[in-house]
Order: C-alpha cells, then structure tokens, then sequence
DNA sequence: ATGGCAGGTTATACCTGA
C-alpha cells in the first residue's frame, strides 16, 4: 500500500505533473492539498483515466481544498470542520481493510507569529488545538490511521535551512513546534519519514518560489508529513520526500511525500 | 533586514501563500 501527499498548489495548474507523478510512482492514494477549486470544477477526468475512479472532494474557489484520489473504494468519507469552517483543510476516510486516512492542509498562519496581533496565527493554533483534541478523545494508539498533508510546521532544527534564523518564522515558532508536538503525542504518531531519515539529516519539502536558485540556496523547509498511529508502525516499509519534483516545469513549491505500508 | 515569485480572482491590483 502506497500513499502520496502532495501540496499541489492548484490541481488545475498541475495536472500533468499529476498525470507524471502517478506514472511514476503509482501510489495507491493520492492526497492533495492546495487544490484551490470548487468542487464542481474539479479535474476528476484525468485521473479515474489513470485509474482512480475514487474521489473524495473537499475544495472551494481560489483557496485551500483538499482531495484523496484512490484506486481502492473510500468508505466512511468525512470532512470535518475545525474552528467553524468549512475551508477545505480535511478529509478521512476508511480504506479496503480497514486503514483510516487523514488528509491535512493546516493554515499556514501569516506572517506576524502572534495570535493577539494576527488573527491567521490565532486560526492556526486553534486549528491544532482542535484537532489534537479530536484525536485524543475520538482514537486511540491502537486504531490504524495514517495522517498525511501539508501541516504547515517544521518541527526540527534540521527541518529548516536555518534553525536560529526561522526562530521567528511562522513555520518554525516554538510555539507552533509546541502544539505539534502536542498533536503528536495526541495518539503517540510516528513520524514516518523520520524513521527512515535520521534527524540528524536536513531534509525539507518546500522551497519558496521567490529563491531564484533553490537547489543550490537550498532554503527549504520539512512542512509537509506523514504519521502513523504505533499500531501501522510495524507495517512501515518505507517513507521519503521527492525533492526531485521541484524540479520539474512550472512546479509547485512543495514536493510529494511517499509512504509504503506493508500488509499487516 | 529586505525582497524576491506564483496562483487566483468577476483581475489588470490585491489577497494568500509560508
């Protein structure tokens, strides 16, 4: 079982790098966030085309949106609301087997790291809050679930180009690092990609569009994950960020993130 | 410390991204 989460930053805008990504890596579930359109003008063609007929839709005009593009049936397809909106930032649903996913796109909080001065920052932090509550009460450690998404957060000093200067860098605050780390022990999630790269490594999955060089300045940072409950850890095969892609025509700025689930 | 770019919108300036 493969899964893909990638912040697509317009599903419209990408869908050949889609179409490529696929190809190449065949993912079972595709996750996206940022797939800024309403749900009726979703692109559904291209990909049932490739074979994945099943489509969970979670969008809206211009901003946010999220999607699960599967091969396999979703059951029990939910979009929640988190801090009384309902902006496209989640779906779940129950895969063939009974594996729940998660797909995130956490608000990335503007610019000025205060929730008194900036209320984006306030709707990000309420927003985990929210969320690692629901975990804690709604599942537990044994339950099978892979969270996935653009979570906005890069929590380790080797997640960002440069620890002490993003200090102050929505993204990197100690307090978002915090609340992560709450969420985190919401249900003790695994990091799965740090499992398979040591913390000791940089490793990032986004790359401003405004560097001009970005594989040289390599001013990234790891905001993109992928957990797993502690009952899917022993399924774990695999999990990597594939840089390459920001490489490729028009981009996005954010790279896919792979994880390979053996049966269990 | 700043600015740099990209995507979308009943656009040709402004919001959002992070």
């Amino acid at each position: 079982m493969r899964i893909v989460t990638w912040n697509v930053n317009s599903v419209r805008l990408r869908i050949n790098a889609a179409r490529r990504l696929i190809r190449q890596f065949q993912p079972d579930v595709l996750c996206l966030q940022e797939t800024k359109v309403a749900d009726e003008h979703f692109p559904t063609a291209p990909f049932v085309k490739l074979g994945y007929p099943h489509i969970a839709l979670a969008g809206q005009k211009a901003y946010h949106g999220v999607a699960l593009i599967s091969r396999l049936p979703l059951g029990n397809v939910e979009r929640p609301t988190w801090c009384g909106r309902r902006d496209g930032r989640h779906l779940m649903a129950t895969l063939p087997g009974g594996i729940e996913v998660h797909n995130f796109y956490v608000p990335a909080g503007g610019d000025l790291p205060d929730p008194a001065r900036n209320d984006k920052f306030a709707h990000k932090l309420d927003f985990v809050a929210e969320v690692t509550d629901w975990f804690a009460a709604h599942r537990t450690p044994a339950d099978r679930i892979v969270l996935v998404g653009d979570l906005n957060i890069a929590p380790l000093e080797t997640d960002v180009w440069s620890h002490k200067q993003l200090l102050r860098v929505v993204s990197h605050t100690p307090v978002e690092v915090a609340a992560m780390a709450r969420w985190r022990a919401s249900l003790d999630w695994v990091d799965a990609v740090r499992k398979f790269t040591p913390e000791s490594e940089k490793l990032y999955s986004w790359w401003s569009y405004r560097s001009p060089n970005w594989a040289k300045a390599d001013k990234g940072r790891r905001l993109d994950h992928i957990w797993v409950t502690p009952a899917l850890d022993p399924a774990l095969l695999g999990a990597e960020v594939v840089a390459k892609l920001r490489g490729w025509a028009t981009p996005s700025d954010h790279v896919p993130v792979v994880v390979d689930l053996g049966a269990d």
